[in-house]
DNA sequence: GGGACCTGACTGACTAGTCAGACAGTGACC
DNA sequence: GGTCACTGTCTGACTAGTCAGTCAGGTCCC
C-alpha cells in the first residue's frame, strides 16, 4: 500500500509535528499541514491516526537499525563512547523537542498494544546493539569478563533516566552527572584497568539522514514557552 | 481556600481517576465522579483542571515528605535497601496504574511551567532524601568514601529508567535485572567490602497511607485490557 | 440580606473519521 | 484519434462526539 514518496512526506510530517507541537498535540491537521495533501488523503494512505503513528515508531526502528550498523567496523571503545555520547550529550533544541514527544508518546505505550510491541521492538533493538559493543569489546580484550546482557540493561536504564529526568526537569547539568557517574562506578568496573575510557568522542553516532530538519528552524522560536 | 474535607476528596478522586482511567483520560468529570461533588463544584475550588493536578502533585510531595520521615530512625543500609526496593520490587496493579498515569503527567512538565516546577520539587526532595542515607551510611562507617550527591543522582537515573521500561513495555523482568545490576556495580563500589547489601528489605518504604485504596478493588477487573 | 457552596444546563472550541464526488491517468475498443 | 469505462488518489464539507469552562440560579447558614 502506499507509494514511498508519500509514505515518506507524512513520516516526515508527523516527525515535524511532533517536534513543533508535541505528542498529546499531534492532530491528523496537525500532520497534513505539513505535507501538501489534504486531511483526508492521510485517512486514505493509513486508516487511523493511530496507523500512523504506529507506522512512524516503524520508521524509527528502520533508521536505528541503518545508524548502528554505519559504525559497526570501529573498534569497541570507540563505538561505547559515542553510543554514551548519543544519549548523555546536551541535546541541541531540534533533538530536545524530539526526546518530549517521543516521552509522550511511549507513556501511551501501557495503554495501546500495537505502540507497545513496536517500541518493545525498538528497545530490543538498541540493547542489543550495546550488547554487541560489550561483547565486541571482550573479544578485542579492551573489557573485562561481564554479563553484557546485565551491564547493557542497567546501563540503558541510566541513560533512559537521565534523558527522561533532563527533558522532564529541564536540567542540562543532569546528564553531566549521570555520565560522570557512569564512567566512574559501571564503566570502571567493566574497562580492563589499563584501559582509559576515552574523554571525547571519537565520532559521533550517525543521526537519522531522512529526518533532517527540512524546515528552516526559525518559525520554531516563538512558540517556545507552549501550552 | 477550600475546606480540607472537600480538598482531600478531590485529591483522591484525582488519584483514583489516574489509576483508572490514566492521565490523558483525566477529565474534570472523570474526577466529579469519584466525589460527591458535580464537576461544577471541581472549578468553584480550582479555577481549572491544570490547577487540580498541580495540586495534586504538590499532594504527593507532602506524601513523599512524610513518608520518608518515618524511616529517619533506621540505620542506613536497610534505608538504603529499602529506597531500591521501593522503586524496584515488582508493583502491584495498582502500583502500575499509578506509575503508568504519572509518567503521562510528567510527560507534560516540558510543556508546563507550573507542572515542572512542582516535579522539580519532589524530585528534589527525593534526591535529598537518597543523598541522606548516603551520608548516615558514611558516617555509620559502612559506606565507602563517594560523592553522596552524584552516587544519588546515578541510582535515581538508574532506578527511574527501569521502572519506566518496565511500565511502558511491560516487562517485568527488567526491575530485577537492574537491581542486580545495581547491586552488583553500583553499590558495590559504595558499600564497605565487609558490608553486604541485604538480600531481604528489614522494612518496606511507608506508603502513602492517604491514598489507601479506598475504592474496593475488584470492579476494576475486566477494564483491565484497555484502550 | 449576604456570602459560601453548589448544581444542571449550556456554549464554544476542537477533533477523528466519513462520504460523495472530482479529477487524472490508463487501457480497451471502435 | 477519439470515446468510454474504470481505478487510484485526493478533497471539502460534514457528522458525531468530547470536553473545559461559564452562568444563572438555588440552598443553607450567619
Amino acid at each position: 500500500m502506499t507509494n514511498p514518496d508519500i509514505r515518506d512526506a507524512i513520516m516526515t510530517a508527523t516527525y515535524e509535528a511532533l517536534c513543533e507541537e508535541g505528542y498529546s498535540d499531534l492532530t491528523a491537521q496537525a500532520i497534513a499541514d505539513r505535507t501538501d495533501r489534504s486531511k483526508s488523503a492521510l485517512f486514505y494512505h493509513y486508516g487511523s491516526r493511530e496507523a500512523i503513528v504506529a507506522e512512524f515508531i516503524e520508521y524509527l526502528i528502520e533508521g536505528i537499525e541503518l545508524r548502528v550498523a554505519k559504525t559497526r567496523d570501529r573498534p569497541a571503545l570507540e563505538r561505547l563512547a559515542a553510543f554514551v555520547d548519543w544519549f548523555l550529550s546536551e541535546p541541541d533544541d531540534d533533538e530536545r523537542a524530539f526526546h518530549t514527544a517521543l516521552l509522550e508518546l511511549r507513556a501511551q505505550a501501557p495503554y495501546n498494544d500495537v505502540f507497545r510491541a513496536k517500541l518493545r521492538e525498538s528497545n530490543d533493538r538498541l540493547q542489543r546493539a550495546l550488547e554487541e559493543i560489550l561483547r565486541d569489546g571482550l573479544e578485542e580484550g579492551v573489557f573485562q569478563a561481564h554479563d553484557p546482557e546485565a551491564v547493557a540493561a542497567l546501563l540503558l536504564a541510566a541513560f533512559d533516566g537521565a534523558q527522561i529526568r533532563q527533558v522532564t526537569l529541564g536540567r542540562n547539568e543532569y546528564l553531566e552527572t549521570i555520565r560522570a557517574g557512569t564512567v566512574d562506578h559501571v564503566l570502571a568496573d567493566i574497562l580492563k584497568p589499563d584501559v582509559e575510557f576515552p574523554e571525547t568522542v571519537a565520532f559521533e553516532f550517525p543521526p537519522d539522514e531522512r529526518l533532517r530538519d527540512s524546515s528552516t528552524a526559525d518559525e520554531r522560536t516563538e512558540r517556545d514557552t507552549v501550552r
